[in-house]
DNA sequence: CTTGGGTCCTGTGCGC
DNA sequence: TGCGCACAGGACCCAA
């Protein structure tokens, strides 16, 4: 599920039912997901007040009163399911219980004063969580060497074109790095250079500089787009259960393999490729 | 330094 | 209906 837009769409969720809210109870369920929780963690966040969540690359960021942030990472299947609180109060006061049944892989919930609960539920443990003091976050482990944001100033044609410079990867994998850029995965990566025209087979510091710099807006607007549609959904989910930063996205290439390439007048079709162990779809005919 | 491959884990969908 | 396999939105680690 989670790439940028699915995480903001996540954090955007999240913050009505958490910004300003009070932990009553954390509950850690297991020792780890992906690395060891830290030293105490459920001790650490009760009774703190969550004061802001951000959001870097693809981590959130909840800022605590305590002096502390709790960094999350979704990984590949993390969810987080709020329950309780304002939004279905009425919806649940009819099942005489305020807070849906334990799943399986429910690894944290974390009950906030006003009656609200955020599960994490991650079924494939490649997420994350950890402590860190809010003002040493920028040297945290996790966060230190993300590029830069690609919503954000920091990322322009200059700076694409220098990162690719003398790069012998494939375009693909230099999007994917999060050292050049932060937050991409494989779906927008696949969708961006399809609108850019560019093959996610060639060398990336192959590709002439203004098609490089070219990539730049159309990762904004493919990135822009997807935050407005996961915004949509968010509408739906809040009435039902469940499934947050889970909505339907129509991609142009990712996962359309044999079908016809939506590129006004291109006759190609969609192929899928293999990269480095992961799934790359483009059109041979409109991409270069 | 860069680069490619292996790895962690569970769930799902497909062909047989 | 069961079984085995390929594959899934991430990213660290290590060898070359």
């Amino acid at each position: 599920m989670p790439e940028l837009p699915e995480v903001e769409t996540v954090r955007r969720g999240l913050a009505p039912v958490l910004e300003g809210a009070r932990i009553a109870r954390a509950q850690v369920n297991r020792p780890d997901l992906r690395w060891p929780f830290p030293e105490r963690m459920a001790e650490r966040l009760t009774g703190a007040r969550i004061e802001q969540l951000r959001r870097r690359s693809k981590y959130i960021l909840a800022d605590l009163d305590t002096g502390e942030t709790l960094i999350v990472h979704l990984g590949m299947s993390g969810r987080m399911i709020v329950s309780g609180g304002e939004a279905n109060r009425d919806m649940l006061a009819q099942f005489h219980h305020l807070h849906p049944a334990p799943e399986k892989h429910d690894h944290v919930v974390i009950d906030t004063e006003a009656g609200a609960r955020v599960t994490f539920n991650d079924a494939r443990r490649f997420g994350a969580m950890d402590l860190c003091a809010t003002e040493a976050l920028e040297g945290h482990w996790l966060m230190k060497g993300i590029g830069p944001e690609p919503l954000g100033n920091g990322f322009d044609g200059p700076y694409l074109v220098a990162a690719f410079r003398g790069r012998r990867t494939p375009v693909k994998s230099a999007l994917l790095d999060q050292k050049i850029v932060a937050g991409l995965g494989n779906i927008y990566v696949c969708e961006a250079l399809h609108r850019a025209g560019i093959s996610p087979l060639r060398h990336a510091g192959r590709i002439a500089a203004p098609r490089v710099a070219a990539l730049v807006p159309v990762i904004r607007d493919v990135l822009t787009e997807a935050i407005a549609a996961g915004g949509s959904s968010l509408r739906d989910y809040r009435q039902a259960d469940g499934e947050l930063g889970y909505f339907q996205h129509t991609f142009r290439v990712y996962g359309r393999e044999g079908e016809p390439c939506q590129t006004p007048g291109c006759q190609g079709k969609i192929r899928r490729t293999v990269q480095s162990g992961r799934s790359s779809f483009h059109c041979p005919a409109c991409q270069r």
